[in-house]
DNA sequence: GTTAATATCTTAACAGTGTTAAGATATTAG
DNA sequence: CTAATATCTTAACACTGTTAAGATATTAAC
């Protein structure tokens, strides 16, 4: 609210969004506390007045992308119509959220990967999962199956991610192909 | 050979091979080249005669990190009498590789991720699957399973790498498990 | 074996990094 | 209005990758 330039007023958020779009075009580990604070037109110790330290941050960065993957994943199971093919939409939405933005992948799953049993985007993807098979298939099958998938899903989008073979039109065909091969319907 | 000190006599190796302790103990992130050549007993400026700068010391690191990778998977399919049972030795062996060397999986495959289509490791996979599936699926089929598979133990590998739920003796039966829930074979 | 070329290493320096301490300035609470 | 607090600056620290210039050892050529 102030136009002294003193004080920044929103360092905090832009401290995340700036650093999201930095990651987004040149990757985590070139990204560094002082050139935010220089694009910020802050000095290079004002950003711990938000963070503790550089981690703090990035563990925000984090959250706020885990937030978009979950936006995708349940607009992806929205939109789907045809109940049969939810698996195939949400498989779908997961590679291309992680397509469209490669750098996210590894930065949201190392060494900071949040565990399984909390994670939304994963309880999410379990839920769908159990209403689609969940009276078609085996009780103790079905756990399996719900890692299985989910393992499936999240190994390809890494690999998509790093070899970028598959172009985008053909992501969605290509995860059918995957999924119908297994024939997990029965 | 020399016992003087001024050469060391087997720099290179050593850079790679303790390069590759410190990743294990601590990560590849606090790995720096300086901390390294002081424990060799030697300048910080000494690696350069061998590596062009610290990314290519870390490919190297890389390369000796999958020639061990790549051992354990053949080994693993060696060890295998029973044939029916060669993929869930197989994707035993590539997961419990990465949970006893945890640091090892996101250094691999961040970044530095080869290209599928000449990774070493792969088309061993590739043959297994081919030679224990061939004959008994669809052909077009069999391409699609083969990344399916891959990608399963490959996703499989991270999560249990990160969130370390299943303890070292049930990672065995867990894959198997997996991998007859999809009822593979027919 | 001596000499020249080369590989390997050291010293010294540079710019960039995360982080902290001490203090300045603005905002908020009482 | 004043005191407490949040936010920011300046200055410094230790650490990082990297380079240039030069020293020392190894190897090749004769």
């Amino acid at each position: 609210m102030s136009k002294d330039t003193y004080h920044h007023g929103n360092l905090k958020k832009e401290l995340i969004v700036k650093g999201l779009e930095y990651i987004e075009r040149y990757g985590v580990e070139s990204l560094s506390l002082r050139k935010l604070a220089d694009a910020a037109g802050v000095s290079c110790a004002a950003p711990y007045a938000h963070f503790r330290n550089k981690e703090e941050l990035l563990s925000a960065i984090q959250e706020f992308i885990t937030e978009q993957f979950m936006n995708t994943l349940s607009e992806a199971a929205l939109y789907c119509k045809d109940r049969s093919r939810l698996l195939i939409e949400l498989g779908t939405g997961y590679v291309l959220f992680f397509y469209e933005n490669p750098l996210y992948y590894s930065f949201l799953f190392n060494g900071r990967c949040p565990d399984l049993e909390s994670y939304t985007p994963f309880l999410f993807f379990r839920e769908c999962v159990v209403t689609t098979l969940g009276n078609t298939i085996d009780e103790d099958k079905l756990e399996y199956i719900i890692i299985a998938l989910w393992s499936m899903v999240h190994g390809l989008a890494g690999l998509i991610t790093i070899n970028g073979v598959v172009n985008r039109e053909h992501i969605s065909v290509e995860i059918e192909k995957i999924l119908t091969s297994l024939e997990i319907r029965r």
